[in-house]
DNA sequence: CGACTCCTACCAACCAGTCGGTACAATTCA
DNA sequence: TGAATTGTACCGACTGGTTGGTAGGAGTCG
């Protein structure tokens, strides 16, 4: 029984791209052999090549598409909605859990994990990661303005990224999700009272 | 007579160590060839082999030695030293910068780096690594508990551990120090008034 | 001597990337 | 019309270089 049209759903090159986010997420961008592609998306390495010309290529285009991906789902549909401040902080909160509760594993946050893989010897990584930091941090710190003044917003906003990302970090080698719950819980009761 | 020869060869031993530490530390352990390591430590093949039985070998002897330093600068100079509290919280604090303040590049903890690249795929450098997050967390607990309580000690250690670490992620990928510095104000403000 | 220390030459496995070729549909030409 | 040409999608064997690790020899020193 052949299942050839199912996967005419997406292009073949998203399905590629589909198929190495997992991989670079939860083994890294190095670590992610061209080998472990082919297999894992089922292709031969000619319809590889025919569609990116190197291996950068395809890492590239995977952290466009988490780019993308938080762009619309963490910053448009939640930080710069047209909820009260506090409520955008805890839907952002809410949501950082969510995204770890759902992959049953502890691969981190795809962001932090470049962050930390790549940012120390490649420009183009580095710069990609770079602007959705700032987004966020930048967005989030426009929902902190109404808390915390206009003054320390910013601040603020790079301390809670920081907490999260940190409490990620933790949480995978702990292999513990209730530590980034802790955390969060942490930043909700610090924003709560003002 | 022997004891030359034990000085010496623990003084080679650990010269290959210490060589990696900082390999390891800026690259990571994967990315850090053994090619890498023995043009850095200026040895042949032979004489690193005789020294180390595989390259995993000398990554865990470099872990080991990363956790007793840190044991020893950071958690028991200073967190576990007769000083207040408040004086300890500072100075730990102090030294986090410090620490990032003379490597005038931006290669990160050591652990949280490790804890990213290694922790999903090897358990050995996870559990190393998650030695020292505890003993670092608890002996921070042990501090807080004059500040905030017993009961909420522990989650404020692991919180003020994650936005550190955190920090250091953010710093890192912005390559600029004063993330790192704002979110350790943050931090000290945050304890300052209890 | 013989244990210890350290060397170079070498190995198989693996790596990203290349290359010659195939299948087949669309376009051009006679 | 239907034969020749061109373009797109794909294959997998192969390449040059790198990887971690091994073998066997040589210098040193008690």
């Amino acid at each position: 029984m052949k299942t050839e049209q199912v996967i005419s759903m997406t292009t073949k090159k998203e399905h590629i791209i589909l198929t190495t986010s997992e991989l670079i997420h939860s083994k890294g961008y190095e670590n992610t052999k061209l080998s472990d592609i082919l297999n894992a998306a089922d292709i031969g390495k000619g319809q590889f090549y025919h569609y990116f010309s190197t291996k950068k290529d395809l890492g590239i285009a995977v952290v466009d598409q988490f780019v993308r991906t938080w762009d619309q789902n963490l910053i448009e549909a939640i930080l710069k909605s047209d909820k009260p401040s506090g409520e955008k902080l805890n839907e952002m909160l809410d949501w950082a859990i969510a995204y770890h509760e759902k992959s049953a594993s502890f691969r981190g946050c795809p962001f932090g994990n470049l962050a930390l893989e790549m940012s120390e010897h490649d420009e183009t990584f580095r710069t990609k990661v770079n602007v959705l930091f700032e987004k966020w941090i930048n967005s989030l710190a426009d929902v902190l303005k109404d808390i915390v003044g206009e003054d320390m917003a910013r601040q603020h906003a790079q301390a809670v990224v920081a907490q999260i990302e940190g409490g990620i970090l933790l949480m995978k080698n702990f292999q513990d999700l209730t530590i980034l719950k802790n955390i969060v819980e942490n930043i909700r009761v610090q924003y709560a009272k003002h």
